[in-house]
This record gives C-alpha cells, structure tokens and sequence, in this order.
DNA sequence: TTGAAAGCGCTAACAA
DNA sequence: TTGTTAGCGCTTTCAA
C-alpha cells in the first residue's frame, strides 16, 4: 500500500499538494495536478481511510445496532441504511445487541465517536440513559423508527405513525364486517406495539366494537409466538373470524395456527399483520397487511443523521443545553403514513358473505 | 472525549504509561496502575478506535461482502459472523453488492487493508481478479462457504461440502420410493449450485434414475423464483412426485406452486431443499431440508480470516509466491457434513404407499 | 500555486 | 518501572 508521500515523492510534489488535488482542495496548477494524478494511477495508492479519519477527526462510519439482524425485517431495513449510507460516503457498521443493553452499551461505549461518527438505533432495545451519554459525549444517535410522532422522545428521531397503522387494520376488519375480533400484540414488556395496539383499540371501540382482555395475547415478534398466541386465541374463543396481528410475524404464525386448526384463510378467518415485509407477499395466502414506509424511514434516518453529524460543532453545545441552536437540524422527522395493503388473507366473515 | 494525554496528565504519567497499563503491556507499578486506572474512570476515558488503528497499522474492523442481505439466509450467516468478530475484538463492515462485481470493486478498493484488515466474501458475486488484487496488497481474504471441498479456489477458504448435500438430497428422495423427481436449481450463470447439483444426479444416476434435461430448470434464489420453475416443471411433468431445489427458498416456493396447483404437499408430492434456514422451520408444512453448518462455517471463516491476519508479515510474501511459509495456516479449512433433516415436506409417494 | 510544519490520538522501541 | 521519542498516513493552517 503507497502513501500520499510516496505519491508526492513520485510527482516531485509535496503531500499537502496531493492531499489537495485528491480532494480538490485549494487551487492546483494544471500542470501539477495531471502529475499527481499520474502518480497516484500508477502506484493504484489508495487514501488511508483510517488515517483520515484520525486527521479530520471524522470516521467515515455509522454505527446500526439492531437487535437481532436475523429478524427478516432488519435485514430489509438495513439494505436501506446501507444504500443511503453509501451514496453519502459513509460505510455501516453492524451492531447486533441481541435485546441486551449491556452488549449495546458496550458497543456504543467502544466505537461511538471513535470508529463510527453517529449511530442509527433500530429497536435495539438500548438504555435510554447511555444513548443520551453518548449523545452527550458528541456523537449523534437518531432513533429510527419512533412510534409515536406526536410523543417524540428525548433523542432525534424518525418517526412512524404506527397508530395511525393500526387504525387502518382495524378499518379494514370492520369493513368487511367482522365484529368477532382477537388481537396478537408485541411483547409486553418493552411496550413495543403500544401504539399500534391503541389506533387498533381505539379504532374498533369508535365502531362499537369491544375488545375484551381475553381477546389480547402479547407475544414475541416471531412466527412461533404468533402461532402459539393464536392457538390459544382460537381455542378460547372459535367464534373468532379475524386475528389482528401488530406484526407480520406473528400475522403469519397465526396463518399457520389456522392452518392446522383446519380454519381456511381468508373464508374462516381473517388475519391482518403490520409491516409489509417480503415474506408477507411470498405466504399462502398472500398477508394482507399495514404497509409501513420501511425505506423511506432508513433514509430519513440516515440523512437526518448526516445533518446532525455535519452541523457545526457549537450547536451540539446548545443542543446539550437543552435549547436549540439557530441552524440546527429538527430532531423529529415524520416519515409518510402505512397504508393499507389488502391481500389475499382477509375477507368478510362467513354468515356475512352472500 | 478524553485523549490519552489527558489521562496520564491527571494521574502524572506519561501517555507511554497510560498505555501500557490499558493494554497490560510492560510492567507497571501497582501504586502507578491504580492512578491511572481512577484517572480513567474519572475522566470517562475511552480509547480512540482510529487512533489506535493508525498507530498499529492494523484497524479492528473485517468487511462482509453479501450480494444482498435481504436474502434471509445471509442474515442468519452475518449473525454468525458478528458474533465471532464481536468475540475475537473485531467489529463488521456490512458491504452489500447488490450482485454487481463493479459495487463489490468499490467497497474493496475503498475499505480493505484502510478501514478494515480482512475480508469475508459470502457469495457477494465478486471478481475474483480484484480479490486476489486485495490480497496481494495485504489485506486477507476469506471465501466463505465454497462448495468443492475437493476442489479449492485459489484463495483461503470455508468449504462445505455441497455435492453431499445434494446426495443426501438424493438418497432421501430415493429412499422414499420417488422416481418421477424433478429439479430446480440455482442460476446457470452464476454456475452455483453447481456441486449440489452434481451431487444429487449422481446418487439419482447410481440408482438408476435418470433425470432429463427437460426435468431440470434454473431459477433465481428466491420464493417466486422456485414458484415459477416448479409450476413450469409440474405443468410440463404431471406425474411428477418429488421436486429437488437447491436451495431452500426456491424449495418453499415449490410448495406455494403445489399449493396453487391442489397438490397435497406432501401426499401428493415431496420437496426438499437445501440449507436450513430458519424460515423451513417454519414453513407449512415444515421443510425437509439438507442441513448447511452455517454458524461453524461462519465461525471458522472469521477464525480463518484472524489467522490471516494475524501471522507474520513475511508470510504474506510467501503465500504471494505460491508457496507456503512455515507456519502459515492452511488455505483451505473444511466445515462438518451437511446433514439430512426429516420434516413434513417430503413422504413416500401415493402409488408406492400403504 | 506550492511547500513546510504541526498535529489528530495512539503505539512501540529504546533509554533512563 | 517509567519516560522519551518517533512515527502511523493524512489534513490543514500558514508562509513562501
């Protein structure tokens, strides 16, 4: 591997002059500049990344810790990261914490503001307190996919409006006619899905539809949780005509409990998830779901970011202070609103039909 | 953020000292240890992961070269890898090629030996003239899951052996009583997928089943891709009993054909795949499938890849020339067999049955 | 338009 | 046991 002084050395030039025509800074004579170029060509030298990092005290990296990259949503979620990052220069580090704050934790302490310049917080299951230290310390942190638009929490963030989502599930069943509904809603304990859970609550109670406490089963964001909430739901309650799931997962684990209940999809049942993830076009039937603006939101996050990281270093002062500096990027981006996907696993209720 | 200075300032130190304490080098005195191990903690101080790269000549990062990580086997793969990386101290790069070798060109140029000291390529579609460019400039690389053991590329290497997997594929089918089998494998172009291919017509040859060209479709790796192939192939070939689908996606889309066709999977016809991933757990019904160890070949690759890394640097002059220094590690390192995995996808055919 | 020089934060000989 | 001294490869004033 060349350096810029072995280029310089071989264009007769000084490394402060390579230095400037590789990064088209300063004025270079035509002349100059078509021998550094031939220099650098000639010996394939390439910018040591690490090097520059040290020199303009900016790392070329962002930081994404996921929970668990094996959930078929993050996946999706960071090929957008990683395609927004790109075009801004930027590589993507890959944090998994695996739901524990300490791993997270111990990834933020080690590479925020020393390896990566920023980070990208997606459901990672974080402690508030060491986002905010990081923050603090100097290194951006943007939430990115904040559930509540109108409740913005103390951190920038891109926000979704999930309750909005799961109204528009709830419209859905209802217009079709099902009044015999049961709702799988994200894991309790991290009050994931609160929102979604709401819009779909307060959305049927409009209708005058009740949903009581024994048609609500809180389960992990997987197809086996949603199989067994389902299960459980069914055997509790076979009047039921339509599961609402608060994610695709669990919407597609609840197909497959029908499935082996012997209940036909959509024609005894219908299921609804939110998300729209790949899988839920490739299932049998096809999920009809909530689409949420997945790529849209990573480049939101990404960008709002990228301002952040940008912005001139006194307004990180303000911003610590509480107040917000003149020029300062909004912390709260609102991404566009899910839509309504309709597939191939709802329909109207069978006594309704015909 | 504290710099090292900083900390030997307050604890009365030189910076020498400081470092040597943090990275338990050299001898120092107790009483000077605790000084500076309290100025640490009292000033937050963290080390400065450029930095530190800069003055090793060695950056604490790899690259993961992906096609795209969407594709849900990849995930659980990076998993693998971050956990491994994360272990040996190392954090991961996530490169997505999108298949395009000029992408996958990029990312080398810009990262390998600057901002990351090895490369793991997982089927990332590269050109394998630019890998072995990287590696003559010094940075590692490591192929991760080559699939001829016998048969080693020209650059270090995590082979599984796919042939057998593809017999046992085979085996399986044939067992069952199968012989109107037919085949989706992987894209032609590429040419992968090639072993398990072989592998699964030689068992199918050894046992006197022939399989005809016109049996045979490529596809692209994904749901719809074996969809499409499994309607043309069973359209074409009703009698069919049995599909083969080099891998398991293709596989499941197999089975959303059979589905859209009244085919009773599996009474009326068997699937089977190739690799396990987690969705053919989940699937309905259950995959059978040909186990690939992912999580040990991802750990061996990372394992690999730290060996690379860490030998010698005179070594690297060695294995430039073709040979082999003493104590360099062996290029190529060979994963468990894949193993047969029994679940509701597959049985014996009607006609043979009862 | 170009060069000289300092320094980013850390490591690693080598001296003391 | 600790300090001194050079860098690592690059950027960036400031002078020339």
């Amino acid at each position: 591997m060349s350096t810029l002084s072995e280029v310089a050395a071989r264009a007769g030039v000084t490394s402060a002059t390579v230095s400037n025509v590789l990064r088209n800074r300063g004025r270079v004579g035509d002349e100059t500049r078509q021998r550094v170029l031939d220099a650098v060509a000639a010996l394939g030298y390439r910018p040591h990344l690490a090097a520059r990092a040290l020199a303009e005290g900016r790392a070329p990296t962002i930081a994404l810790m996921v929970s668990s990259i094996a959930n078929p949503f993050y996946p999706e979620f960071a090929l957008a990261v990683e395609r927004a990052a790109r075009i801004s220069g930027r590589f993507v580090i890959i944090c998994n914490t695996n739901q524990d704050p300490l791993a997270g934790r111990a990834y933020l302490e080690q590479i925020a503001g020393t390896l990566s310049e920023g980070v990208l917080v997606m459901n990672a299951n974080l402690d508030f307190d060491d986002l905010h230290q990081t923050e603090a310390r100097g290194t951006p942190v943007v939430l990115c996919m904040w559930e509540r638009p109108l409740d913005p929490p103390g951190l920038p963030c891109v926000a979704v409006d999930f309750r909005r989502a799961g109204e528009l599930a709830a419209r859905h069943l209802l217009e079709l006619g099902h009044r015999q509904i049961v709702a799988i809603v994200g894991s309790k304990r991290a009050g994931i899905h609160a929102a979604r859970y709401e819009g779909f609550v307060d959305a049927l109670r409009a209708a005058g539809v009740k949903l009581p406490r024994t048609c609500v089963r809180h389960a992990p964001d997987t197809i086996e949780g949603g199989y067994a909430a389902a299960r459980e739901l069914l055997e509790l309650h076979p009047a039921t005509t339509a599961i609402f799931a608060s994610n695709d997962l669990p919407a597609l684990g609840s197909i497959h409990a029908a499935f082996d209940l012997r209940r036909d999809v959509p024609a005894d049942l219908s299921v609804i998830g939110i998300t729209d993830i790949q899988l839920a076009r490739q299932s049998r039937p096809p999920l009809t779901t909530v689409q949420v603006p997945t790529v849209e939101a990573a480049e939101m996050a990404v960008s709002l970011l990228r301002e952040l990281i940008e912005r001139p270093p006194h307004t990180h002062q303000a911003a610590r202070r509480g107040g917000r500096a003149a020029h300062e990027p909004p912390r709260v981006r609102v991404a566009s609103e899910p839509t309504l996907i309709v597939r191939g696993s709802t329909s109207a209720p069978r006594r309704v039909r015909g």
